[in-house]
DNA sequence: GGTAAAATTTTGGTATACCAGATTTGAAGA
DNA sequence: TCTTCAAATCTGGTATACCAAAATTTTACC
């Protein structure tokens, strides 16, 4: 995954350092030593940097070490509110522009996901569901959505990767990717928002439970500003 | 205005620059020169520049200089299709949770746009214009709404401003932003998102119209990529 | 022993230097 | 005169050096 510019390829890997949680969320994330750590100067690191701070990944503070990012709940579902209405765009979109070979695509994303649902990793799994949806993004022929609906996936990866982690809501998930896949099969502008809508509700549900066990537990999950 | 940051004061600076028309749509942003024309170095033109990028007023090219962004009549239509979603998510928010002074404030808002309407330049009534709707956003009370909303309303700069210098679209403002503002005061939420979605439709008219005699008159208004 | 102040270190912000790919220019040959 | 190809230069990408503000540690005084 040799990027087109070493600060993109930074950016990348920081990021994946970032989700994986091997950068912690409210650790600092110092120009000097990320930057000799990845062996590359601070010019380049610091504008990969900017790329996450501008993804919601990293949080820049004037005068002081970037952070990683660590919203509390209501900045997630505040996230999620707006993923929501770029969302019900898209399908709306899609079901007007998309046509019959990307609905197909559509289709065969989904097929898949079922297929391997059982057996694979969560972390696989999770990269075919947000290409699912990115995949409706594309159909909607919309590039500035698309290009918002990317930062907001992004900036909400950990999120979505503490929802998709929860065993409960699995066979939901399914279930409403097929209900999704025939509105937009049928172009039924209704029905897609209702699944969407469903799909996205289901995720907050996850959220808020994941941070009331996280609470229960003593940890925070807040930060300060 | 001086900024927090040289980079961001540049970017200020160069902002103004583009929406005024110093820098026209499709002109080459060349780091040494800016950098020297400012009296800066390349290292925070550089960064003054993605920031522009992020905001969507300049474009970025690999190994090429950057460019002030020329949007096609389609892609602004499609940025004002986001900015109708984001903005009717504001209008809904701002009904359920608004504060009865921030009501009050946005309605003070309306009438001052009233009264200046007659004599004040284009460019001052604009500005309140944009005033007004980020007020609503503000009080949406939705911190990931209101950042990608103004991001919008910045890349949209251009477009509106040649949205707002039609004379005969004015009156129609002012009907609009009485009506936005009492769907808000009487929290109905049905009626703000009408009343919004004819803001918008209106811009997306001028916008056509103008196009449309862009085009008349010999000239482009297309980019290539 | 505790607190305040000063010196040191750390860190982000900026300037400058260097490099490689891309573009342009211009000279040579048809 | 037109084409072609190579040298000069233009430009973005990267590395390094320097600076000033913060944070941290040390030291001096109560």
């Amino acid at each position: 995954m040799t990027e087109d510019t070493l600060a993109e390829a930074i950016a990348y890997e920081l990021r994946r350092e970032i989700l994986r949680g091997n950068l912690a969320p409210g650790a600092p994330i110092k120009e000097r030593d990320n930057a000799e750590r990845q062996g590359v100067s601070r010019t380049p690191m610091r504008e990969a940097i900017r790329i996450l701070a501008k993804e919601g990944l990293v949080q820049l503070r004037p005068l002081r070490s970037p952070v990683v990012a660590n919203p509390s709940l209501t900045e997630i579902i505040d996230q999620i509110r707006v993923l929501h209405a770029l969302e019900m765009l898209s399908g709306e979109l899609a079901c007007e522009k998309a046509t019959d070979q990307e609905i197909a695509a559509i289709g065969a994303l989904k097929d898949h996901i079922e297929s391997i649902y059982g057996e694979a990793d969560t972390l696989d799994v999770f990269e075919l569901d947000m290409r699912f949806h990115s995949a409706i993004v594309a159909a909607s022929h919309n590039a500035a959505l698309a290009q918002t609906h990317g930062s907001y996936m992004a900036r909400l990866w950990r999120a979505r990767y503490l929802s998709a982690r929860r065993k409960l809501s699995r066979e939901r998930v399914l279930r409403q990717h097929k209900a999704i896949h025939a509105a937009l099969a049928s172009r039924d502008i209704g029905a897609i928002k209702t699944e969407i809508g469903a799909h996205l509700g289901a995720m907050v549900a996850n959220i808020e439970d994941h941070f009331r066990e996280e609470m229960d537990a003593g940890n925070d999950g807040q930060d300060g500003s």
